[in-house]
Parts: C-alpha cells; structure tokens; sequence
DNA sequence: GATCGAA
DNA sequence: TTCGATCAACGCAGA
DNA sequence: TCTGCG
C-alpha cells in the first residue's frame, strides 16, 4: 500500500511544476483517482469537448469539480455522445452553477452517469487540476460519489463495488436500436423507484442474453451460478429464491442479460403471508384499449366497495396491474381463494365483459382477471421492471385518475420515462407502504365464500 | 452470460 | 489459452 | 394425464 500514490516526474518543458530556479524536477502525484458524477459538457466540433464533473459534499449537495478535457479515445466519445444527450436537462443539477468564459457552449446533464478520473491535485475551490478521463463506471449510483479521502491515493486495486457492463454497445431490442448500455442506465437510474418496492422480495429474471429477439429465459433461482450482490434465501420449498436489495444488485442482473424482474407477493420476513395480490387484467389481444380502463374502474369499484384500497401499474404490455397491498396475515391459499372470489363475483355480474376462467379460448372478447398471480412462489412483473419486447415499455406506477386518460399499457418507454418520473410531483404508490388493511370475514360473506 | 471440460 | 457445449422455472388449471 | 400459460 503506497501512501502516497504513485509518484511520477514532470518531465516537460513549461510544466508548471518545473522549478526555473535550480532545475530540480518537482515530484508530484498525478495519480489521484477517484470517481465523479458527470454533471454536464462542453460541446465541441467533435461533439463533446470536455466533461463536467461533480461530487456530493458531506451535506449531500452537488457541488462543481472541474473539467476533464483529457484522455478520451474517439471510440468512448462516440459512444458517449448519444449516452449524454439523453441525459440533457435545462438546468444544471449542481447546487451552484460555474461560470465559463463567453463562447463556451455547455450542456447539463441528468447526475446519473459516474466516471473516474485521474488528476494532480485538487485547488481550494474544489476544482480537479490535470484531470485525466479514465472510463465511465457504469454500475453506479452516483448519488454516492463524493471525496474519497483528503489522503487520495488509493493504489488502483479495483474496486468491486460497481459493476462492469460488458458488451454495453450490443443492440438488444432491435426494433429501436436500444442497447444494453440504455438498458443498464435505465435501471441504474430507476433504482430509487424500484429499489424500494424490491426489497426483501424474492425474484426471478427474464434473461435474453442476444437480444430480445434471441432465446430467452426464466431465472428463479442461482443455482451454480454467484451474481454480484444478489442475495440467496432459502424458501419453505428449500429452494433458493433470489433477492434484489441494491442498485449493485440490479446493475448485476443487468449484466448477466435480465431485462425483466418479476417479484413475489411476499417478502422475506414471512415468505408464507403474502403482503399483496394482484389482479392482472388479461384482454383479448383484440379488445378496444377502452374496454381495459373501464374494466379497470369497475373492478377497482368491487375492491372499493369490500373495503379495500388499491394501486394500479401498467403492465408494459397489453392489461392494467391490479395490487392490493395486505397486511400480512393470511396463507397463499387464503389469499388466492379470496382473489378468485372477487374474480368470480366481477364474471358473474358482467359476463360479457369478463372471465373467471384462464386459458385464451376463455376470454375471447372479453378480459380475464388472472388471479393466479397469488399462488405461492408465483411472480408478477415488478413495477419499474422493462418488458423484453420490442419497444422496451416498462411496467409503470399510475394514479387511478389518471386512467381514463391513459393511451395503453405499453405506452411508457425507458425512452420517455424520465420525463414523467422527473416531472412527477408525488409518487402514485406513496401510500402503499403504509396502507394496512387485511381480507375481512364481512368481506368474504360478501363475495359468499368462507 | 458464466462455467467447465476438451482441444 | 481458446472454444464449444451446456445451462439458466415451475405450479396450476383446463381440456 | 397431458398441455398451455405466465
Ligand atoms: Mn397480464
Ligand atoms: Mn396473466
């Protein structure tokens, strides 16, 4: 372990660090590397003339780090040019904004990406001195990238604390172009929504590994095979079940090709009570979109009148998600046995509209509430989770007024969901954490089972 | 995508 | 060291 | 019992 960091001599001409007096060479450590929120550009003829760097103080605020105007290759500009202007915002995310010198052309960036950075030493101001881009870190958050240590110098043993995406320029939905590089970013920066609906539940993956137009499949379990940060938690089967707690969990499974996350109805503290069901309204593929939000209203009126609170998500394909968070206290079978109750209430008042009865043949113009989803080890896709379809739609968070306005299921994009997310001014699923409510006696006299 | 046995 | 094969779920219901 | 489904 060198203290110090490596040491290297200043050998050129005009070096600032050059003593003109004795013609001593000046030693000094040029080799501080730490990571940096990439805060915004310059541009330049060639697109981007020089990164602008960030970091989090102890208070938590973004606060300006300098340039890095050094040490890209054309092959990470060019790669990093359609990343960055994703990202662009109006404003700049640091708490106080630098000046630049007129002609100066800056763009701001989203605090999501994360990159390293070599340089010589850091002015009072906080400013990086001969900052030299090292590669970007994608595995992120940045929202923990601050001052390493006033004593830098970490010898470069890599640190595995992020995540290295390979294959990032792979196109994997080919119908956009999209890639896994957008993939990884997408989650990394969809980690504090998702994260927290995540947590202590069992998952399972949908991994395409080529693509989402070669094979894909089902992962439940990790069986022979170490993801980075997942955890393995033994269920009642004994089998193994998936946990996904931290963004390195997620930009794990990222990496091992998931594009999909689907969850349990219960979490690790009582893998035998679910916390939830879920109505996952199915349509005929060919049912009017009108048809869904109607379908949805109704049902969320029976919930409505048993006395039960709901929250909606699209599914990122065709139907509305349904989720009525529980109090854990029920069984699976409980649980599922009332779901279907309601099921077979909402077929019996409304047959043309509804089935009760699974298979495709069963709901030929009309929608099947699938209540299967709450069987025991049963999953759902999670809220936040991409569909590994063409389009890349994600499963998304609704208020139930915004329903009737709602063009589809599919209709937000990881292309376009930042600009809801950002924009939003309350989470729509803010309450569902602290929403306690279990399945009553009077409830299941209501729907006539016991 | 990762692992492992064979070449 | 490289290369290719192999693997990566599973229970419920409907027929 | 077999198959489709998610
Ligand atoms: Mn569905
Ligand atoms: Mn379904």
């Amino acid at each position: 372990m060198q203290m110090g960091g490596q040491v290297h001599a200043i050998t050129q001409a005009g070096s600032p660090y050059r003593s003109e007096r004795n013609g001593d060479w000046i030693k000094i450590k040029i080799h501080h590397r730490q990571e940096f929120v990439v805060v915004g550009y310059t541009r330049a003829a060639a697109g981007i003339g020089s990164l602008l760097i960030g970091l989090h103080n102890d208070a938590g605020e973004l606060t300006y780090a300098g340039r890095v105007k050094s040490g890209f290759d054309s092959r990470t500009l060019t790669e990093l040019r359609p990343r960055l202007r994703a990202l662009e915002r109006p404003v700049t995310a640091l708490k106080d904004s630098p000046r630049f010198t007129k002609g100066v052309d800056v763009a701001w960036l989203e605090p999501v990406l994360v990159c390293e950075v070599r340089y010589a030493e850091i002015t009072p101001k906080g400013n990086v001195r001969h900052a030299v881009f090292q590669g970007m870190r994608d595995d992120k958050p940045a929202a923990g990238i601050s001052l390493e240590s006033s004593t830098p110098e970490q010898p470069p043993e890599p640190r595995k604390t992020q995540i290295r995406i390979t294959h990032g320029e792979r196109v994997i939905d080919p119908s956009t172009g999209l890639t896994k590089r957008q993939l990884a970013d997408y989650y990394a920066r969809v980690g504090d929504w998702m994260l927290p609906l995540l947590h202590d539940r069992p998952v399972s993956l949908v991994r395409a590994p080529d693509g989402i137009e070669g094979e894909q499949f089902f992962q439940r379990n990790t069986t022979g095979l170490a993801i980075p940060d997942i955890e393995t938690m033994h269920r009642p089967s004994g089998k193994p079940a998936m946990l996904i707690n931290t963004s390195k969990a997620l930009m794990s499974a990222v990496q091992m090709s998931a594009i999909e996350i689907h969850a349990w109805n219960a979490t690790t503290t009582d893998l035998s009570r679910p916390d939830r069901f879920i109505l996952d309204l199915d349509p005929d593929p060919a049912l009017p979109w009108l048809h869904m939000i109607e379908a949805t209203h109704l049902v969320c009126v029976v919930l409505q009148e048993l006395g039960l609170v709901s929250f909606l998500k699209t599914s990122g394909g065709k139907g509305i998600h349904i989720v009525v968070p529980l109090t854990p206290k029920d069984d699976w079978t409980a649980v599922k046995t009332f779901s279907q109750a309601i099921v077979k209430h909402i077929a019996k008042l409304i047959p043309e509209r509804f089935s009760a009865v699974s298979g495709p043949k069963n709901r030929v113009g009309r929608i099947f509430i699938d209540y299967l989803r709450n069987s025991s080890g049963a999953t759902t896709v999670a809220a936040y989770s991409v569909r590994a379809r063409p389009g890349f739609a994600v499963s998304m968070p609704i208020w139930h007024e915004e329903l009737s306005m709602l063009q589809g299921a599919h209709v937000f994009t990881i292309q376009n969901v930042f600009r809801r997310l950002d924009s939003l001014i309350e989470d729509p699923w803010a309450a569902l954490p602290n929403t306690a409510q279990t399945i009553t006696a009077q409830m299941r006299k209501k729907l006539g089972i016991r």
